[in-house]
DNA sequence: GAATATTAGTTGAAAATGTAACTAACAAGC
DNA sequence: GCTTGTTAGTTACATTTTCAACTAATATTC
């Protein structure tokens, strides 16, 4: 018989993850829901249209790791908000590409900015090397 | 004027921690779910009292990094399921302590071999020595 | 080329979460 | 000892998320 008052949730990969990612995107949050009234879900959105280029809301999901449903209401709130566009595809009229519009962009240039800065403050504690290290690790835990 | 369209998301700390936790806790969250019909909030319950001992809401509240409904909505999940029972202090009927029944215990027994083996398999491809600093690296961030 | 299957995306209902207002018990000030 | 303030925890309501069913367009099979 196992014996586990050993075992110390704070010693758990998955909790201890959870928590910095919880703690690590809370100012972050702050931002893109205050200037903008964003979720997290449109927030990725606008980032990987900004970054990566027209997508279909297919490419989204696959490339953002979100299920469609979301992605779905993401495109519909970032369109109300007039940072994205749809164009028809005709030669398949079942996708649309999704692109950001100057607004779009210019939300996107300034979430970057602050982006940005925001990592930087994060990891104002971890040399350089730590940086790189812990970064790394992440990538690979997410196999990204 | 800066430039943005370097600015890669997949490099911003707070997305890379979001992925690589929601990747970590998917297979946990797998098992406690299917086995005993829980959710995160009560998984982390469960483990606080298995580990800590008889503990009041507020304690784990501080403990646990929850807000107080979900603490109080998990206890009382917990509760139905005859994990968790409640102890009222006659000294202050505001605080009620709350712990492990023999089955709650059985269940936290049950989850923490789990555990030990999920964590070993999610960190199958790091050295001792990256394990002991990926750990150190979030417990950091986590500020825990 | 009509019937069936697949794919992209949307919608609706149920579950879960977050926020704020609430109750009950105690504490402090006067 | 009664008003006021604080603390522990619950409840109600709005927002988000999840899951499954749905529509519309294309592809496949016979």
């Amino acid at each position: 018989m196992t014996h586990n008052s050993d075992f110390d949730i704070r010693d758990f990969l998955p909790y201890i993850l959870a928590l910095s990612a919880e703690e690590a995107s809370l100012g972050f949050q702050q931002l893109y829901k205050d200037r903008y009234g964003m979720l997290r879900t449109e927030w990725r959105l606008l980032f990987h249209l900004g970054r990566y280029g027209d997508l279909t809301a297919k490419d989204v999901c696959a490339r953002a790791r979100l299920h469609k449903t979301k992605v779905s209401r993401a495109v519909t709130a970032l369109e109300q908000k007039r940072f994205v566009k749809r164009t028809e595809v005709p030669t398949d009229r079942r996708h649309e590409l999704l692109s950001l519009t100057p607004q779009g962009t210019k939300a996107f240039e300034d979430l970057c900015d602050a982006a940005k800065l925001y990592d930087r403050k994060l990891l104002e504690g971890f040399s350089p090397q730590e940086q790189t290290l812990l970064k790394d690790y992440l990538k690979r835990l997410a196999r990204l």
